[in-house]
RNA sequence: GCUGGCGUAGCUCAAUCGGUAGAGCGCCAGUUUUGUAAACUGGUGGUUGUGGGUUCAAGUCCCGUCGCCAGCUCCA
């Protein structure tokens, strides 16, 4: 005999007034849908975090009341609950958009259903019903959801007041739970996520049990906001951007410093871990995309480039041959394309997007040995991916950039000591680099692929394994993996709450294929390696806009710009400052020195602001003593020390972690 | 690419109904000689992203275009 999990609580007395929902076999049942009476039946209360995912669904479903309230023929088609709050996509019969005074009065009549303290019930009806129902709504969109529906699931209604909806559920039992309400933000998305479908108008909210967890949660982005990449990009003199160059970074004296750094960190690394460096050319004749099949497959995301000659056989408009730029340049507008009409090239170049054609190349040109194998090829070659517009964001996502790129080729049986030997590199780098929340996503086979089963099920079982060994947990992106292979992905968030890709390894048995790449093997035949593409901290633009966010601009001492600022209280100290800064420097240290005529607490201010690990103090008694007040950023004032021990102190911070 | 928002000094921002483009910081000069998170005074700074239109008059209104921001889609 079923029964609602509220019956069953209040049988038992323990309807509590703050309890959301229950959990029956570690699954979260709301009180409204009916159970069998378990076991063992735990309730989850309103501050149990668990529970935010339904307050979050639930209010949800009161912004759709209040905009079908405020706007009368507007349709609704789903609101879920996401990470930081739920969002409700709407359809307007007058295609118009939401404004922030909507969002206002959005709110407030919110706020007005919430206060009328309504219970929500549930209600499972036909399929039949439900489709009358909302038909007679005028609701198209619900009819859609509702014939997706499996047939063997039931068809539940919840109500609160006077509204309805379909849904699975599951909902707080009345709207008083829903405290700490806001919405945040408007904007368009394509009705079941497809580019071709109508764009619905979407509202983007966030709940909380309480008015307090919420002020606490706006606080916290408030937070985040401040060590954005992109404002202590400008704020740190890192980098800057230009209209003339979008979406492509411009590293400053001192973002260019941390970037190489970072490079030279790996580049030491690899010295030891047997990789071997090469250098690659940018731009290549069509007819290796062609043979790689980035010009099938991923042409729209390419720069081109062509000579001079033929630019001008364009801008002349010579008579058409060759390749039609319409066709070259297929993720240009319509505009563009229609300027191109009857422009044809001979020859068209591509700018590289991916390191791995060249190494090809590379490998193919000699006839290799078993005994070269492993052969890790690491390459930091600039790449150039033509994103599309909208796209782009900071240096996480940009249209030039270079990775820690490298491209191991091996035989199937080394391929899973590799794969392992890999992870071991990784995690020693992002250990050395204070990670220590990184999230690993299998992606394995799609439905489209190349290659057989076996080899398939080889190469996730190398990934696999080479997890387990490590005891890393990771989770299975199903059908995510590239047409060619399956590939392991690290996922980081940033400070906004934005997840990046950064490092990678992924297995490929197509381009040794393409580029019918051998190796002789010990029982003198020729055998096709497989290659891996690795990556560890990948984009080296993507990781540092992370990381930036992550140490919030204060570099360690290995990678800051500046170790220590020298300030000098009067002028009559500066001849000591410059003194003390050439023996600093000629230890390796970077110094600088602020001379100007400041007052002490202002030197201090800048150099602070510019997060320099180091402050060293330089006053009459430091000149005597030839000491320097040093002041560290991390453990504030440690008094006057004298110079060969603060030189010391530095020189061992300075060492790169793994050295 | 799509939906919406936004582009004013190097930076952060102001400018009421369409009516003489401002402030702070920075920068430059001078004064001050300073002991642990902002000394003082003066000066400098703009084709209001850009092209067009409406108007006696446009930062403000309209159209195009470029860029940025949020989200969607994309990221073989």
């Amino acid at each position: 005999m079923r029964i609602s999990p509220k019956e069953l609580l209040a049988q038992r007395g323990q309807l509590d007034k703050d309890v959301v929902a229950v959990i029956v076999d570690g699954k979260i049942v709301d009180l409204h849908t009916p159970i069998d009476p378990p076991e063992k039946l735990d309730v989850l209360r309103q501050d149990n975090p668990k529970a935010l995912e339904i307050i979050r669904h639930s209010t949800a479903h009161v912004m759709a009341d209040a905009v079908q309230k405020l706007f009368p023929g507007t349709q609704v088609t789903i609101g879920p609950a996401i990470d930081n709050g739920f969002y409700y996509d709407f359809a307007r019969p007058d295609h118009k958009h939401f404004t922030d005074a909507d969002l206002a009065q959005i709110e407030a009549k919110m706020v007005e259903i919430i206060a009328g303290a309504h219970d929500f019930r549930r209600d499972v009806v036909s399929r039949d019903e439900a489709k009358k129902l909302f038909s007679q709504m005028g609701e198209t969109f619900k009819l859609e959801i509702i014939d997706a529906i499996p047939a063997d699931q039931d068809i539940s209604l919840y109500r609160h007041g006077d509204w309805m909806d379909v849904c699975r559920g599951p909902h707080v039992p009345n709207t008083r739970f829903l405290q700490g309400v806001k919405l945040t933000s408007v904007a368009g998305a394509y009705w079941r996520g497809q580019e071709s479908n109508p764009m619905l108008q979407r509202i983007y909210g966030t709940a909380f049990p309480s008015k307090k967890a919420l002020d606490a949660y706006l606080k916290q982005l408030e937070e985040a906001k401040a060590r954005d990449h992109r404002k202590l990009g400008k704020e740190l003199d890192l980098f800057m951007m230009s209209d003339l160059a979008p979406a492509s970074p411009f590293f400053l004296p001192r973002g260019a410093f941390v970037y190489n750094t970072l490079i030279d960190f790996v580049r030491k690394q690899y010295a030891r871990r047997g990789y071997r460096e090469v250098i690659t050319p940018q731009i290549f004749d069509k007819a290796l995309w062609e043979r790689s099949g980035h010009w099938a497959n991923y042409r729209e995301n390419m720069f081109m480039a062509f000579g001079a000659d033929a630019a001008e056989d364009v801008h002349e408009g010579r008579t058409p041959r060759g390749i039609p730029l319409s066709d070259v340049f297929v993720s240009a507008s319509d505009k563009t394309k229609e300027k191109l009409a009857g422009s044809h090239l001979d020859y068209v170049c591509g700018c590289k997007a991916m390191n791995c054609p060249s190494h090809c190349v590379m490998f193919g040109a000699q006839r290799r040995s078993y005994r070269e194998l492993p052969l890790r090829i690491a390459d930091f070659g600039r790449l150039h991916r033509y994103e599309r517009s909208g796209v782009t964001h900071g240096l996480t996502r940009v249209r030039t950039f270079s990775q820690d790129d490298a491209h191991i080729f091996c035989t199937p049986e080394q391929m899973q000591d590799e794969i392992a030997k890999f992870m071991d590199f990784f995690y020693a780098v992002y250990d050395a680099l204070a990670f220590n929340k990184i999230e690993i996503r299998l992606a394995t086979r799609p439905e489209k692929r190349l290659g057989t089963d076996a080899m398939w099920d080889q190469a996730e079982s190398a990934l696999s394994k080479a997890l387990d060994e490590k005891k890393l947990a990771y989770i299975v992106s199903e059908g995510e993996g590239a047409f060619y292979g399956p590939k392991l992905e690290f996922h980081i968030t940033d400070a906004i709450g934005r997840s990046w890709q950064l490092g990678t390894i992924q297995v490929d048995y197509n381009l040794p294929e393409r580029f019918e790449l051998e190796y002789i093997g010990a029982d003198n035949t020729a055998h096709r390696p497989v290659m891996l593409h690795r990556a560890i901290l990948g984009s080296i633009e993507r990781f540092l806009g992370v990381y930036i966010e992550h140490v919030a601009g204060a570099f360690p001492v290995w990678m800051a710009p500046e170790q220590i600022a020298l300030l000098t209280v009067a002028d009559r100290h500066n001849d000591y400052a410059h003194q003390i800064r050439a023996e600093l420097e000629a230890k390796g240290i970077r110094v600088v020195v602020d001379d100007s005529n400041e007052k002490l607490g202002g030197k201090i201010r800048n150099a602070r602001n510019l997060r320099i690990p180091y402050l060293g103090v330089l006053g009459d008694k430091e000149v005597e003593a030839r000491a320097v007040a040093l002041r560290s950023r991390t453990e504030g004032e440690l008094g006057s020390i004298a110079l060969d021990t603060v030189i010391e102190r530095l020189v061992k911070e300075s060492a790169y972690p793994l050295s």
